[in-house]
RNA sequence: GCCGGCAUAGCUCAGCUGGUAGAGCAACCGCCUUGUAAGCGGUAGGUCCCCUGUUCGACUCAGGGUGCCGGCACCA
């Protein structure tokens, strides 16, 4: 007897050991068609798979997230199916699951084309159409290794060498076709309905850039055709939020060949970054930071001490002057060090706290280089915390609950936070590891944050909280930073006088909140599509005259605007008022001012919204007033 | 840096197998005095990314470079 409990706490009874999909049968015939897999015991498995003593099960479908995941992992295996069908002499690798879809890593003599790309989708309909079996068998790993070896497939083969030798693996057939995989795996290929192959990029095998490249085949899956459409949809549309696209259509900023990496910034995108630049300002001032500004190219010998001229000199871009070597900086903090040090400390100035907005430059690989997102010059809200190791959890907690406000008052809500922990390469003690990594944790803790711990991701003078935000394809990058530092304080010499009147290194706490203002401009951008809030808008309003009788009114109109400190500009163009509003809809300006005949008779304004609603004719004080609660609300 | 793709007017893009280039928008000049997302007419604008080669002839083909785009690696 074997008792089957499902999701709904009903038990099924059956007299022999049955499999997930006679299980599925046995509720109803819908239901055995739709089965993809089944979680037994919480464990996810084949529909094949032999139930043989009591067990809990719920059928997966493709309603089910798990079933979309099995989909897309099917749907790579399959790809690797009429890969290996068309180009015989190419190997396969590995298919995982990724957001939205699937890759899988092949290597093949030459370069995947997108004439290829349309040829294998083109057989992975007919495979799929052909509904073919797939099903799971089980090998020793000695027996694997030599088979794989034998039809000369030597990645799979160095895979399977890597797992214990005690091992049974799993295999998967479906055809001609046979992968190792843990699987599990849609019943057959007859599931796997709605898919397109999406790129095809270069990729290092075991992620190791000594390693050669493979190529790799970006797919998308779903359960349903519209779902495909929808996402499909999503990314163009996400596509007219880039902020390289939108950089030039709004006039913000630009690039040019000689200056890869490095940003011209047009007035209106430095309004922007001005707005951005007085805002983080006053986040200094008012929690405790002093403001500082320090050199931009500094003595090698500083470098050398500091030990970036050993560890990160490939990335710094570096000068010479009279026989003396000097490097354009790529960090702010050796800088503030030097300020901390000029002069004798007491345990009571810490936490002391320094900000910048300091330009850094790194030679960054130019496969690296991004929009204004990854760049070569780039400017950090760069504050350092020099404190007792007792102020460490304390800061990390204020520093925390700041950040987040920030993003709030920017307009994220969803501010992914991971850990980074201690690397293999790493200097410090155990002990100072652990009290620091502590520290970080408690903080997040304390502030009632979610984060995920990233093993070995930390920087090797400590630790680390970063601070992702995404762009508008869904691209994660990182923007603040709480980084806990027991290293380069010693290293170049600071110290301050304790209670006890010894000397003490301090710890320096390295934070930013925007990270740098480039790329965080970018994300705000895109995460705008480009209509920037009032507060950020680089003119807020726009002043028009219907006909050239208007014209003085205008002027007057947009000086009081001026006056009372709003961004604004007049047109006056000999143009109809319909193209006007036209070109500063499409240049996305929060408010533009329409004023005629009418306006001029009643001292008014009208006003139009950028969602195109048009107010009610105010007095221009009024008007003045509600903006400037709206620019306090950083609405 | 690695793999692949791309580079034509200010912008977005077209230009078949080699015969030195076009459109729309923008700009400029007129006309129109205009009321909530494009009035009309005209003019001007290009080292077809750079260098070398093949060719009678190169935007087009080949080689090299630079930059950008998509990934990978990197991002203390």
């Amino acid at each position: 007897m074997v008792a089957i409990t499902l999701p709904d706490k009903s038990v099924r009874s059956f007299d022999k050991p049955v499999t997930v999909a006679q299980v599925a049968a046995s509720i109803g015939p819908g239901l055995a068609k739709a089965a993809l897999a089944g979680k037994v015991d919480g464990k996810l498995v084949d529909t094949s798979h032999l139930i043989e003593k009591d067990a809990s099960l719920a059928i997966v479908t493709d309603k089910d997230a798990e079933g979309l995941d099995l989909i897309r992992h099917s749907t790579a295996h399959l790809l690797a199916y009429a890969v290996k069908e068309l180009f015989p002499d190419a190997q396969v690798t590995i298919g995982p699951v990724i957001e939205n879809g699937f890759y899988y890593d092949f290597s093949y003599k030459r370069p995947f084309t997108p004439e290829d790309l349309a040829a294998i989708e083109k057989r992975m309909a007919e495979i799929a159409k052909k509904d073919i079996p797939v099903s799971r068998e089980v090998w020793k790993r000695d027996d694997a290794a030599k088979f794989f070896h034998s039809i000369g497939e030597k990645y799979k083969a160095e895979i399977i060498g890597a797992i214990p030798a005690n091992e049974d693996i799993s295999l998967y057939r479906e055809g001609d076709f046979i992968d190792l995989c843990r699987g599990p795996h849609v019943p057959s290929t007859g599931k796997l309905k709605v898919f397109k192959l999406m790129k095809v990029a270069g990729a290092y095998w075991r992620g190791d850039s000594k390693n050669e490249m493979l190529q790799r085949i970006y797919g998308t899956a779903w359960a349903r055709k519209e779902d495909q459409e929808a996402y499909l949809h999503m990314l163009e549309e996400a596509e007219k939020r880039d902020h390289r696209r939108l950089g030039t259509a709004l006039d913000l900023f630009h690039l040019q060949d000689e200056a890869p990496g490095m940003i011209f910034w047009h007035p209106k995108g430095w309004a922007i970054w001005q707005a951005v630049e007085q805002y983080m300002r006053a986040v200094y001032r008012d929690n405790g930071y002093q403001e500082v500004r320090c050199p931009q190219i500094l003595d090698r010998s500083l470098w050398e001490r500091s030990g970036h001229w050993e560890n990160y000199k490939d990335n710094m871009f570096t000068t010479e002057s009279e026989k003396r070597d000097f490097a354009i900086k790529p960090m702010n903090c050796p800088g503030h060090i030097q300020i901390f040090n000029k002069g004798i400390r007491s345990y009571k100035d810490l936490p002391l706290r320094y900000g910048e907005f300091g330009a850094c430059h790194r030679n960054e690989p130019s496969g690296a280089l991004h929009g204004i997102m990854r760049v070569r010059g780039f400017t950090q809200d760069d504050g350092h915390i020099f404190c007792l190791p007792t102020q460490i959890a304390p800061e990390c907690v204020d520093f925390h609950k700041l950040a987040f406000r920030v993003y709030r008052d920017f307009g994220f809500e969803h501010v992914q936070v991971k850990l980074a922990l201690r690397p293999e390469k790493r200097i410090g003690s155990e002990e100072q590891w652990d009290r620091a990594e502590e520290a970080l944790r408690e903080a997040l803790r304390a502030s009632g944050a979610e984060w995920e711990e990233l093993e070995g991701e930390g920087a090797f003078y400590g630790p680390k909280i970063e601070y992702h935000l995404k762009d508008s394809i869904g691209r994660s990058w990182q923007v603040g930073t709480m980084q806990v530092d027991f290293f380069m304080p010693g290293r170049l010499g600071s110290e301050y006088v304790a209670e006890d009147n010894t000397r003490q290194v301090p710890v320096m706490l390295h934070r930013a909140i925007v990270g740098s203002m480039e790329r965080f401009i970018g994300i705000l951008i895109e995460n705008h599509a480009g209509a920037m809030p009032l507060w950020l808008a680089p003119v807020q309003v726009v002043v028009m005259n219907v006909t050239d009788r208007q014209e003085a009114y205008v002027r007057e109109v947009a000086e009081a605007l001026r006056a009372a400190g709003i961004r604004v500009e007049t047109d006056l163009r000999n143009e109809k008022i319909t193209y006007k509003i036209r070109e500063h809809s499409i240049q996305k300006l929060p408010y533009q001012l329409i004023l005629g005949d009418k306006e001029v008779a009643a001292r008014t304004v009208s006003a139009r919204t950028r969602s195109g609603e048009n107010l009610a004719p105010v007095a221009l004080e009024a008007f003045i007033s509600q903006l400037q609660g709206e620019i306090a609300g950083r609405k």
